[in-house]
RNA sequence: GCGAAAGUGGCGGAACUGGUAUACGCGCUAGACUUAGGAUCUAGUCCCGAGAGAUCGGGUUGGGGGUUCGAGUCCCCCCUUUCGCACCA
């Protein structure tokens, strides 16, 4: 019977010893040469942890391990992303306070972490829930709105009728509440909003500089800020005596605009259907467009759908009059909210035109440009080409052609050169209760007016009543409502709106560097010196909105003077996720609770232990990509483990001297510099592979007692300090029974000796014309003339020369060497 | 449709800047120890062919071409998969 290690004991005791010695903090300020790692922000969500989630927070400890054993001042904090909506759906389905839930939930999860072995510098810890904290999102409010930075305007949101609530984009189930099921119209309210917009600009060129990024993420805010250059052009309307502004990327098919189209909402749109014969009509089909939600609205299935308005606009290139039409796939906030309509040379345009029987002009003929001939045959016969019209001057297509076209429109009057984004500022505003309130009060003379900073912070009253109906709880407490005006004294009602929860983590990195300051939101001095945080781990569902709202408070804080970068993230990982068999669906999906096929860490840690479960999900594969959980692989973590605990035991074993010190010492060697290597590329899987390994050599040493006592015993510690950052419970605890009185934590990483990887004889191998035939054993130091003479020796390789003569050899060192015959000319 | 990444044994995956393809693990096969074992250990395990045999020959990194003494790796074309964007004018 083998000796299996009891690893609910081992790793009970480190847990203990850790929480205990939790003196490792860093002081910040007194801390020499910086290293400023691994941000998380984790949402307490109340669902257990499974082992799909663990792949993070391990990587992040093992990643934490390593810098620390390398000497590096390695800062771990930790903190809670409190705020949210499943904490208020909580108290309305279970009449959980969600402050309650939210605490109960952090402490879970603070125990998951600890039976993980992850070792977080709580002296840091933040909730974004305590008032310590979000008094600063309202200072930063208050801030910005002194710079304009903040305002509020009247928005279309989804609205829940039933629910009498606004909806986030995500709550809309095909077009219906998620809750209620009951379909959601648009309706216009007044909403907060920050003007990143403003900031279009610089988040884009920042993200060129941040090269330790993943293309990915960066393509992903590249679309999603989606700046594109263009041209405003104005069309005249002779009717109005007015005129409507189009943005355009494609100047030069000003020729082949055959009408024009405005969305439903656009200003114009009442004097235009004015005198309509169906103006009702029109009217009611506008407020049917207007209530479709906006994903709904802006997809592509979704039909097209329009009206004319009788009203015509004239295109200043050809001095035609054409109609003005209004269309639902012409969106009010893009550009202009207004599009001069080219069928020709635009897809949209082009199945508007062939449903309403609109013209369809060619500006490009088919062999100039890429215009699919056979839909524009039918153009060419009935309107011909345009070609040569000012200002082609016989010239085609291409970026030279715009910017003739674009001068050109200036010179006339027409137009101006203009740029246009997707992004749209980012609405703040959420009727809702759990979250930061808003610091403005409304007074009946004075208007609205922000909160002085000395009342902050506006804190959020625990006494309200959660029903599921009439919308943000908030707005019906009367002690929180209830007011002075700062300004007059009189009565006054405090904004019940509170904030997204992506204003609290767009800056929690900066709080932990002083959590408890009570006059700052952070001190400008410890983010000058910490600043930019060197690691960031998370998923990749962060790419656009939490990386772009963190980045742009950031360069916000930056223009206040307050931060000296302007980038917060120097270097982000994506790590992927972990999928597994559904037997609800039959595929192998993302492992989640609705999918039913989650793995309990609480099972798995109490049948194997914690240092498998890590040593398993670092093992699984690349942690870049997607990686699918088979509950049979993990053993063989456990058996490597086992096999670890069992050699402890074994070398007492070894003998004295013995032959082939050499060979395991250079094993030890290049184990240390690949795992090393391999931690330092995040390549957590192949450092176990190697570890592996080296222990198998350690293994088979042990068993036929090739190696010595003193060499054993020193591969089996380099073999223990290298796995540590892995499985840290049972490396300490084999540690410790080596003897070391000192925590393997706190020892340094192994040292390699360049040295001892060389060896004196070398295997090289011989190709013939590119073949590999055989292997020859020369000296490491021999020259090309030594190896050839020993290679040309060999028979196998005279053999398969038959008798041709080498015209050439081409020797890589230590490597291989290729003997090249002369081929058939 | 546009953009990005990737295709290697039965499976997860190795191969750093072109240099022994399939490391490591799972699974599988045979054996050992055992009352028994999903425990442990030993040997084997890319495919085809020859041989009793250690071995020997040939082929193989989605398909096709190219560069090179040499290609999983670089270049071109095609196929497939995954992810992101998608009425943005």
């Amino acid at each position: 019977m083998s000796t299996s290690y009891d690893h609910k004991a081992v790793e009970a005791k480190w847990q203990d010893r850790w929480e205990k010695q939790r003196a490792a903090e860093v002081d910040l300020r007194h801390a020499r040469g910086k290293y400023y790692m691994l941000m998380m922000f984790p949402y307490p969500s109340g669902d257990r942890l499974h082992v799909g989630h663990g792949r993070n927070y391990i990587l992040g400890d093992a990643l934490y391990r390593f810098l620390r054993m390398n000497g590096k001042r390695a800062l771990n904090p930790m903190g809670w992303d409190a705020f949210g909506l499943p904490a208020e759906n909580a108290a309305i389905q279970r009449g959980i306070h969600p402050k309650d839930w939210t605490l109960g939930n952090i402490k879970v999860m603070k125990e998951q972490f600890r039976r993980w072995g992850i070792l977080y510098d709580w002296s840091k810890e933040i909730a974004s829930c305590f008032p310590e904290y979000y008094r600063w999102n309202q200072w930063l409010f208050l801030r910005m709105l002194e710079k304009g930075l903040a305002y509020k305007k009247m928005a279309p949101v989804n609205w829940c009728p039933s629910c009498r609530t606004v909806l986030a984009n995500e709550q809309v189930v095909e077009g219906a509440c998620e809750r209620c099921g009951t379909p959601v119209v648009q309706r216009d309210l007044e909403q907060w909003f920050f003007r990143i917009t403003d900031y279009a600009d610089r988040l884009l060129d920042g993200l060129d500089q941040l090269e330790g990024w993943p293309e990915k993420v960066k393509v992903m805010q590249r679309n999603w800020i989606g700046r594109s250059e263009g041209v405003e052009i104005r069309f005249e309307i002779p009717a109005l005596s007015e005129s409507v502004t189009v943005f355009t990327t494609r100047p030069d098919t000003l020729h082949g605009a055959t009408f024009m189209v405005l969305a439903p909402e656009h200003p114009l749109t009442p004097r235009l259907i004015a005198k309509h014969p169906d103006r009702a009509g029109i009217e009611s089909w506008i407020e049917t467009v207007r209530n479709t939600p906006r994903i709904q609205r802006s997809a592509e299935e979704t039909p097209k759908e329009g009206r004319d308005t009788g009203s015509v606009a004239v295109n200043p290139a050809t001095g035609e009059e054409i109609p003005i039409w209004l269309a639902n796939y012409v969106l009010p906030e893009y550009g202009s909210g207004a599009v001069m309509a080219v069928p020709a040379h635009d897809a949209r345009d082009l199945a508007f035109a062939r449903q309403e029987g609109l013209p369809i002009r060619l500006v490009y003929h088919p062999e100039d440009r890429n215009v699919d001939p056979a839909t524009m045959t039918e153009a060419i016969l009935h309107e011909g080409v345009i070609r040569n019209a000012p200002p082609f001057d016989g010239a085609v297509d291409g970026p030279e052609t715009i910017g003739r076209f674009i001068e050109w429109l200036q010179k006339n009057g027409w137009g101006q050169g203009k740029v246009a984004y997707r992004l749209r500022d980012w609405l703040i505003s959420r009727q809702r209760y759990w979250g930061t309130p808003i610091p403005v009060v409304y007074c009946d003379k004075d208007g609205m007016v922000p909160v002085p900073d000395g009342q902050l912070p506006v804190e959020l009253p625990y006494n309200v009543e959660f029903t599921g109906r009439e919308g943000n709880p908030l707005s019906r407490s009367k002690e929180f409502v209830e007011t002075k005006c700062p300004k007059c004294g009189g009565p006054a009602r405090r904004e019940t709106d509170t904030m997204d929860t992506f204003v609290d983590s767009s800056w929690y990195y900066l709080r932990y560097l002083s959590p408890r300051d009570p006059a700052r939101m952070f001190d400008p001095e410890l983010a000058n010196h910490w600043m930019p945080v060197d690691q960031y781990i998370g998923g990749i569902e962060h790419a656009i909105l939490h990386l772009l709202y963190a980045r742009f408070i950031c360069k916000v804080l930056h223009d206040f003077g307050l931060v000296g970068i302007e980038e917060p993230f120097q270097n982000l990982f994506n790590q992927g996720m972990i999928t597994r068999y559904s037997e609800k669906s039959g595929r192998i999906e993302k492992m989640s609770k609705s999918r039913g096929n989650t793995v309990s860490p609480d099972e798995l840690i109490e049948e194997m232990g914690a240092d498998t479960e890590r040593v398993y999900t670092l093992f699984i594969g690349p942690p870049e990509k997607e990686a699918e959980w088979s509950d049979e692989a993990v053993a063989g973590a456990h058996r490597f483990l086992q096999r670890v605990w069992r050699m402890l035991e074994r070398l007492p074993e070894a003998p004295p001297t013995a032959p082939a010190d050499a060979e395991l010492e250079r094993d030890r060697h290049a184990t240390i510099q690949r795992v090393t290597h391999s931690l330092q590329r995040f390549s957590f899987n192949t450092a176990v592979a190697s570890l592996m390994e080296l222990s198998n050599s350690l293994f088979r040493a042990l068993e036929e007692k090739t190696a010595s006592r003193l060499r054993c015993e020193e591969t089996f510690d380099t073999l223990v300090q290298l796995l540590h950052p892995m499985a840290p419970h049972v490396t300490e605890e084999l540690w410790e029974r080596r003897g070391y009185t000192e925590s393997l934590l706190e020892s340094s990483w192994p040292e390699l000796d360049e040295s001892k990887l060389r060896r004196e004889r070398i295997h090289l191998v011989v190709q013939v014309d590119g073949k590999l035939r055989d292997r020859v054993e020369v000296d490491a130091s021999a020259d090309e003339k030594e190896v050839r003479a020993a290679v040309l020796a060999s028979p196998k390789v005279q053999e398969h020369l038959g008798g041709r003569e080498v015209a050439k050899a081409v020797l890589v060192p230590g490597r291989l060497i290729n003997l090249v015959t002369r081929k058939s000319a």
